[in-house]
DNA sequence: TATTGTTATACTCTATAACTATA
DNA sequence: TATAGTTATAGAGTATAACAATA
């Protein structure tokens, strides 16, 4: 593939995967703000400190401590002291704070279904190995 | 295809395009803040009236006030009056403005260009096609 | 002395309300 | 009277600097 093609397939592509954030988010309306739905993502992987947590959104530590702070004070994640560390924490969800992330998973994932009940079987598999592709190239 | 697996696609595509779409703001590292970016390329279609503008980004029109501003005091975008419309201004790209475009658009480019350099013909004709779906599904 | 997390403070982006000019 | 845009002001999210507790 010459090199100019490439950029247009890369170009093409990236803006397509954009496009399709986007509307998510916006078709979605999550009750929780887009950083507190995100931490809450990571934490449902398993209990983090918060300074892994702040490393892992890339935000300055300060930051997370808000952040956090708003999810405790919600009952969606309970901050606990870490068991061999006496200066750090444990972050780890609640089971409101499970609830409350399937709920917004569901939603996003819902206008998803809708558009794509309007494809055929080929279209389809054809978004599957794209999908499987796709994490290939970002790096999973 | 039964509710159940299109469920499970849907859920993978959108995390899929999710991700493409963070590690490229995430590498691309903007010389403009994202809602400078977005705003200057809409205006790279044709110009617009601060009000479309801030309809199309889904802002509130004072904020769109703000962006413009800041793009305007760069040089990158020229406020002039509505030929028609005395109460309405008329913003478009200046050439700085379509320089600046094309340079963040080859950083973000860059990135995705890179990730797929390693892939087979097959491979890249298979995004190829998931791209222009991709786009019916969001809808254009 | 270095590290983990928090508090204090400031900056940016966003919004709502009030205002000006024009339709 | 309604509409387009701006100015005034406030709230949310982020950052850096300074601090407390522990390693």
């Amino acid at each position: 593939m010459p090199n100019e093609a490439l950029l247009t397939t890369a170009n093409d592509l990236r803006i397509a995967c954009q496009r399709v954030s986007r509307r998510v988010r916006y078709e979605s309306t999550s009750e929780l703000a887009p950083h507190l739905a995100s931490a809450l993502a990571h934490l449902a992987d398993r209990p983090l400190t918060p300074g892994e947590l702040a490393e892992i959104e890339r935000v300055a530590p300060p930051s997370m401590t808000k952040t956090t702070n708003c999810l405790v004070e919600r009952g969606l994640v309970a901050r606990e002291d870490h068991p061999s560390d006496g200066r750090s924490k444990v972050l780890r969800l609640t089971d409101a704070g499970r609830e409350t992330l399937a709920r917004i998973r569901r939603a996003r994932d819902d206008w998803m279904v809708h558009q794509l009940e309007g494809l055929t079987k080929e279209e389809l598999k054809l978004l599957k190995n794209a999908t499987e592709l796709l994490n290939r190239v970002v790096g999973r």
